[in-house]
DNA sequence: GGAAAAGCATACGGTAGCGTATGGAAAATA
DNA sequence: TATTTTCCATACGCTACCGTATGCTTTTCC
């Protein structure tokens, strides 16, 4: 009982230098367990993320979650930080642009997050954004992340032709009804909201 | 250490003759319960709506609250119940209107929301529409409220001269950008969030 | 092969919460 | 005043968690 790993793990390794990769054994089941924990985090929120449910869904018992983290706040702190990571990455890919197809590719943004097939991603972004209302360090990541969303389309905005402040405000526009859209139920407001939400987009990216 | 006075003004009561029905004193301190309620819901959320916790709230044990109700689940029907009828009456006094302030009523609409003042209500807004990510009652109630308010806001729009189909996606995008702003944080973003949401608004509103 | 460490299981004590049972006080009613 | 009905407190059993302690088994390394 030393030497719990928490999320620093690696470094130093004392005395094992020739093996093989020393880490790959203790750095990959964390992960195995912070991916879990986005599931359940996903279905459940937060407040469904139990150390003994999310043993139960490995397969193992929470003697082996309590080797892995410290304790529960460990694991709640590794899922936030892999979200603003994973969620850094998506950012730059899905602003990256050619000169000349900014239009496009706002138009790309706003459709990847209503569709489908990204279900899962906006659950995770509700549940995060719901734990941020009670947590001060979710609040943190949430905020950062934010803030490199709406500098990203800020400046495929600005790329437009846009004055600083309009591409601000659009972008703030975007990103607010992309997660406002996730809230609401509003299936059967209306029989072609394709339609819809072809205006609306028109709305926040066109002038 | 008395405080159980909060005493009954009952109104009618009626047909307390002889027979039985003697439910309508009992119809008081179910409100208050339910009031109580609702401001721990949108301090902790749903989850943190705990039947002993409310009743140390309440100043009382939990063999009140379930002289009153049922079980846990019957106190959040009710809650859910007043929430809805609460969010009509205040639809219906948002968007009434004299003919010709419709653009006006719709940035009242807008502000309201947004409004300090109304921090209290959005919690509550918000701690609901995550309660229905995980509950089929909390849902159907955020869908007649959500269709209520789109429809609402939908005839002004109509009456400021535009399509059914624009008003239908102004309609959609006005909630959305509402609600999804009051779930971004985005403080930080610029120094002059005031003419942000300016802009925003009138993008939403006019033509 | 044999010691040491990694990885997990089991058992334990503790808290918080739900719902039930039952009794007691206060108020309404007769 | 006596009795019933309201309303609430207390005590209980139960489950779901958290975190710790301590083993047991499988690797890893010499």
């Amino acid at each position: 009982m030393e030497n719990k790993s928490v999320k620093s793990s690696q470094q130093s390794t004392p005395g094992r230098t020739r093996g093989k990769a020393p880490a790959a054994r203790t750095q990959l089941d964390p992960k195995r367990w912070v991916d879990m924990a986005i599931d359940v985090l996903a279905k459940e929120g937060v407040t469904g993320l139990r150390v003994e449910v999310l043993a139960k869904r490995c397969g193992v018992t929470k003697g082996s979650f309590y080797w892995h983290f410290k304790d529960r706040q460990a694991l709640l702190d590794a899922v936030l930080e892999h979200w603003k990571l994973g969620r850094i990455r998506d950012i730059e890919k899905t602003t990256a642009v050619m000169p000349g197809s900014e239009r496009q590719q706002l138009h790309y943004a706003i459709e990847v997050y209503g569709a489908s097939r990204n279900q899962k991603g906006m659950s995770i972004e509700l549940a995060v954004r719901d734990w941020a209302r009670h947590d001060t360090r979710a609040a943190a990541i949430v905020e950062s992340v934010d803030l490199y969303r709406l500098e990203c389309t800020r400046k495929l905005f600005v790329a437009t032709g846009m004055s600083d402040a309009e591409a601000k405000s659009r972008s703030l526009l975007l990103y607010a009804c992309v997660f406002g859209l996730s809230l609401m139920h509003y299936a059967h407001f209306d029989n072609n909201l394709g339609d819809l939400k072809q205006r609306i987009a028109e709305r926040i990216v066109s002038g």
